[in-house]
DNA sequence: AACGGCATCCGTATAAATACGGATACAAAT
DNA sequence: ATTTGTATCCGTATTTATACGGATGCCGTT
């Protein structure tokens, strides 16, 4: 029988204390290390150990959850993190899930939850529960509502902006003067009040614009 | 009881036919109006019909189902968008769940899930069955494998544009020379295959990148 | 009828970004 | 040991974007 071993990762020592009790009731899951915060963790996964999953705590001391799923990520490393948060927030867990998070877990969870997730992980399988799922894509469609910012015609120009077109080239398409293309431009950057185009583009795909 | 009233909009007859007869027998739900085209239907809803859902096919001509979402969305309309596609791919789920469509359905659910999909939406809830889920968390993290295009640094450079900084103030941020930074993000363009910042950040959201 | 928001256009000016070209030092990979 | 990629720096020139200012006609709301 394959051994899933695992590191734990919360600054809580209660709360550590009591994942290790329930985990060791289980006989193909091995704790082999047991960190309060991310940075002592990337350490423990850059040097030592080679482990299966990584139980992420998302509020950490020093480096915090979402560094360590990047951090994983820009590593390639494989260790396979499942978040462990007490966070519902749509957010959060659709972050995680574009981080590369394997899975997004509630501090209440039940046990057998749990396990089912670790050892779900563990075969390489990502593990969303329902409820989780759902917030996130309430979330993902959520920011649509405040869109009525700009006009009909300062979206159009905002997606081909972001298309990378020119305002020579906007202003051609359109029909219309470069001009006015600048102008809408200009009205774009103040309703999002940001100050250029790549901060527009980010925040335009923020909420959904684009 | 209250009548669920719905819209079908497919360019398949046979398919919308086939939809009716299912959908018939259940007495709580009612087809108020069928179509074969996205124009068609924003018409619909434009115009006379107050109807519920709309359960909505996403490759139909003239205006297929993404523009129909967003229109809807542009419209603030109450009608509740079901998405019934035969593609699973993650994209696809990902960008509608962005648009606000309540429930992604395959062409070939059963009836029992598509009537419980149906009668879930119309008390507001959104429905996406985990294989659907899985699928767009797939898609979501999916992106990031590809990721080693940039370095180190330029991945770094390329977060503080998406902030708004300036090439300027990203040397005087990183202690080196402005043509430093030209020169990165002259190469970032070029890896990205982007002509200029505005696509350069849109694509960097698309892969994940920021 | 008056007002505000929108779309359209213009002038002047500076700041920023991109396109070419080139260079060196270092580390990692082959 | 040679190559490849990264990070660093520079020159010259053009193109784009942004910051100010101002203007008009239209449409919908009040």
């Amino acid at each position: 029988m394959n051994e899933i071993k695992l590191i734990i990762a919360d600054d809580h020592e209660l709360f550590r204390n009591g994942l290790v009790e329930i985990l060791k009731k289980h006989d193909d899951i091995k704790i082999v290390k047991s960190v309060a915060d991310g940075f002592e963790l990337m350490n423990v996964i850059k040097e030592e150990v080679d482990a299966d999953i990584v139980l992420l705590d998302l509020t950490m001391p020093k480096m915090d959850g979402f560094e360590v799923l990047k951090e994983l990520k820009d590593l390639n490393a494989k260790i396979k993190p499942i978040v462990i948060s007490m966070h519902t927030v749509g957010n959060y867990i659709a972050k995680c899930a574009r981080m590369g998070a394997y899975s997004y877990l509630l501090k209440n969870t039940d046990e057998s939850e749990l396990i089912f997730a670790i050892r779900t992980v563990y075969k390489g399988k990502k593990y969303f529960s329902a409820e989780i799922s759902e917030k996130m894509i309430n979330f993902m469609s959520a920011q649509s509502v405040s869109d009525n910012v700009l006009s009909k015609k300062e979206t159009e120009v905002l997606g081909l902006i972001s298309k990378g077109l020119t305002t020579k080239e906007i202003a051609a398409k359109l029909f219309v003067s470069s001009r006015t293309i600048e102008t809408h431009r200009t009205n774009i950057l103040k309703k999002l009040e940001v100050k250029n185009t790549a901060e527009l583009i980010k925040k335009a795909t923020e909420i959904n614009l684009i």
